[in-house]
DNA sequence: CATCAGGGCCCTG
DNA sequence: CAGGGCCCTGAT
C-alpha cells in the first residue's frame, strides 16, 4: 500500500475509478434528503448534497474512499442506491466492512418508531415529526475526521472553521474524482502526526495546530479504538473521548450523539445554542441552561439529544428557504 | 488606529 | 474551581 501512496491534492487530482453499485435497505421510514444532509453544519469539500444525491469521501482501511448514495423507493419503502469508489479492487471482506460502515454512519437500522411512540403526545414535536419523519443522525466522517471538524469549531466564527478546514485539506488532503464530482478527502492520522506544529500553524490554525497534532499521534499510535468504543457505555465513552488532547466538554457531546449514536447526548449548552433553544424551545429570549435541560430531560428522556436534532435541523431547513431573522443574528458567520 | 469577542480548552494557583 | 492565555478575523 506503501509504495503505492496517492498524490496529494496540491499535486494532482486522484482519479478513484474502481466501482462497486449496490442498494442498501435501511429500517423504514428513512428520510433520505434529512439524513444525508445537515443544513445546521459548516459545508466541507469532502462532501456535496443535491435533492436526492450525496457524494462523500472518507479515509477508511488505509485508502481514501468516494461514496455516492441516490434515493430510490419511498420514506416507507426506502432503498439508498449505493456506489463505493476505490483506487484499487477492494476485496470481499473490506467492501462488507465499508458496507456496515455506510449504515453505521447513517444509522440505518434504527427503529424510530421506538422514539416516534415515546413523544407522540408532543404538540412541539408533531408538526416536525411529520416535516421529517424518517430522519436520523448522520457521520459521514469516522471519529478522527470528526475530531478535526470540532477542533476547527472550537473558538471561531463559522467563516474561519471553514477556511481552517479547506486549509488543512488543502496541505495534507487528498483531492479525489469520482462519479464526475472532483472532492477533498481526509488525509491518514499517521502523516498529519509527522508535521510540526509550526508549518500547522501557518494555515492559520493557531493553538489548535497542537491538538490535531496531539491527536494524530494518539491516532498513529493505535491508542484509539473507534470500533471498540462504538461499545461503551456513555460515561465511559465520555470519559476516553475527554483524555484526547484538546477534547473538552463542549465537544464531547457533539461527538457522543453524532458519532457514537447516544440519542440522550446533551449536557453542555453553549450560549449561541442556549439562546436558539431558549426560542424554539419556550419562545423567550433567554432561559437558564438548568432550567433547559431540566424540560428536555422530563419531555424527551433517552430520546432529548435527537428530539433536539429534529428541531434544529428543522428550523436550519426553513432558513434555506425563507430569511430566519432571530437566527441570522445569532450564527455569526 | 486599537480593542474585542467568537460555535473552548489547557494550565496554573 | 476560577481565571488568564491562546491563534486569527472581522466588527466596532
Amino acid at each position: 500500500m506503501n509504495s503505492n501512496q496517492p498524490e496529494k491534492y496540491q499535486k494532482e487530482v486522484l482519479k478513484i475509478d474502481n466501482c462497486v453499485k449496490l442498494n442498501l435497505y435501511p429500517k423504514p421510514p428513512f428520510h433520505f434528503d434529512a439524513t444525508v444532509y445537515k443544513p445546521s453544519h459548516f459545508p466541507s469539500s469532502d462532501n456535496y448534497y443535491e435533492k436526492g444525491k450525496f457524494w462523500f469521501t472518507t479515509y477508511f482501511l488505509n485508502q481514501p474512499l468516494g461514496i455516492k448514495m441516490a434515493k430510490y423507493g419511498s420514506t416507507d419503502r426506502p432503498i439508498v442506491k449505493t456506489s463505493v469508489y476505490s483506487q484499487q479492487p477492494l476485496e470481499d471482506k473490506d467492501l462488507e466492512k465499508i458496507i456496515n460502515e455506510i449504515k453505521w454512519r447513517f444509522d440505518m437500522d434504527l427503529d424510530l418508531n421506538r422514539f416516534y411512540d415515546s413523544v407522540k403526545n408532543d404538540l412541539l414535536l408533531q408538526p416536525i415529526l411529520k416535516r421529517w419523519r424518517g430522519m436520523r443522525v448522520k457521520a459521514c466522517q469516522s471519529l478522527y475526521e470528526f475530531l478535526v471538524i470540532t477542533i476547527v469549531l472550537q473558538n471561531a466564527p463559522v467563516r474561519r472553521s471553514v477556511q481552517m478546514m479547506e486549509n488543512l485539506f488543502k496541505a495534507y488532503g487528498y483531492r479525489v474524482q469520482f462519479d464526475n464530482k472532483i472532492l477533498s478527502c481526509f488525509w491518514d492520522p499517521e502523516s498529519l502526526a509527522q508535521v510540526n506544529e509550526d508549518e500547522m500553524r501557518a494555515l492559520k490554525l493557531g493553538y489548535r495546530a497542537k491538538f490535531l497534532s496531539r491527536i494524530s499521534k494518539d491516532f498513529a499510535d493505535k491508542k484509539v479504538d473507534e470500533m471498540a468504543m462504538r461499545s461503551l457505555p456513555k460515561d465511559l465513552l465520555r470519559k476516553k473521548l475527554l483524555q484526547l488532547y484538546g477534547i473538552g466538554p463542549a465537544s464531547v457531546w457533539y461527538i457522543i450523539f453524532e458519532i457514537f449514536h447516544h440519542y440522550d447526548a446533551l449536557e453542555t449548552i453553549s450560549p449561541w445554542e442556549q439562546k436558539i433553544y431558549s426560542k424554539l424551545l419556550f419562545d423567550k429570549e433567554l432561559v437558564p441552561k438548568e432550567e433547559i435541560m431540566k424540560e428536555v430531560a422530563q419531555r424527551w428522556s433517552e430520546w432529548r439529544m435527537l428530539a433536539i436534532h429534529y428541531i434544529f435541523e428543522d428550523i436550519f431547513w426553513k432558513r434555506k428557504t425563507e430569511k430566519v431573522e432571530w437566527l441570522e443574528e445569532l450564527i455569526r458567520l
